[in-house]
DNA sequence: ACCACAATTGACAACCGTTATCGGTATCAA
DNA sequence: TTGATACCGATAACGGTTGTCAATTGTGGT
């Protein structure tokens, strides 16, 4: 089994060949495009996937850790998930978005302490700014 | 000039009747509503507030960087801004969201070097797990 | 391989949270 | 006060997202 069907699998989800299309396309990307903006994407080099399902695909994959999801005005965006713990650099000038994994962040975040009974499953920082080229 | 008017006036906002009723509903309450939410609770609190203006002054207060957003599905949450650097602790289960502000969290994050060139504005970090009540 | 069943797909319609419009109103500096 | 400007709010319009459902596809048992 390659490792886009086992990605799949391990968020729960039978590995159709849609599935493949979008989560290939997903690790490929450097960008952080929309449901929608994905599917012309994927038309336009040549696959054919409803619209339906990407909304379908990203939703599932989102809720399963796969991929981040970016608000937008009246949209959201998405971007595959990063292994590990990582920062995401935001331009608020050109919108890119960078992943950034300090060595020293595993171990602050690690460190920090939660009121009792609060179990923790997840955790993201964002960083907003101006990057260099703009 | 008011704790409220002058928070307006930081923001670049006239303080106006209706901007003084969003702002002074959402630094009392420890809930985060939607827009749609805060209209009908402002509402049956007896305050007249158009919908348009809710969404108007919410959108201003998150860009000025007053109040923080929080994505739903198909809609977003909006909750004043602690002071200071701190955390969002957000439970799955429920949705209820806390602040959460440990002492170490101003080192840990000044300390982190960012790629040359890219000047940080914000920096906003999320936990997700579920609360002590669930 | 084959088959039966459940999960998935996709074109289309509906939904609904959000934004634009615009005449009337409140705010503020002079 | 007064003029200029920002703001309000009812309503309409917009558009991203989700629901629908018949046709198709993936899967596990035989």
């Amino acid at each position: 089994m390659g490792e886009v069907a086992g990605l799949l699998r391990r968020a729960g989800l039978r590995p159709t060949t849609q599935r493949r299309i979008i989560v290939t396309d997903l690790i490929d990307r450097t960008g952080t495009p929309t449901a929608l903006e994905l599917h012309a994407l994927l038309r336009d080099a040549g696959h054919r996937v409803g619209l339906s399902t990407v909304y379908r695909t990203l939703g599932a994959l989102a809720e399963a850790g796969v991929v981040h999801t970016f608000p937008r005005r009246n949209e959201v965006a998405f971007r595959r998930c990063a292994d590990g713990p990582h920062q995401h650099l935001i331009c608020l000038s050109c919108g890119r978005i960078e992943d950034l994994a300090p060595p020293q962040l595993d171990a602050a975040a690690g460190s920090l302490a939660y009121p009792a009974g609060f179990t923790v499953q997840g955790r993201r920082t964002d960083v907003y700014g101006v990057c260099a080229a703009c």
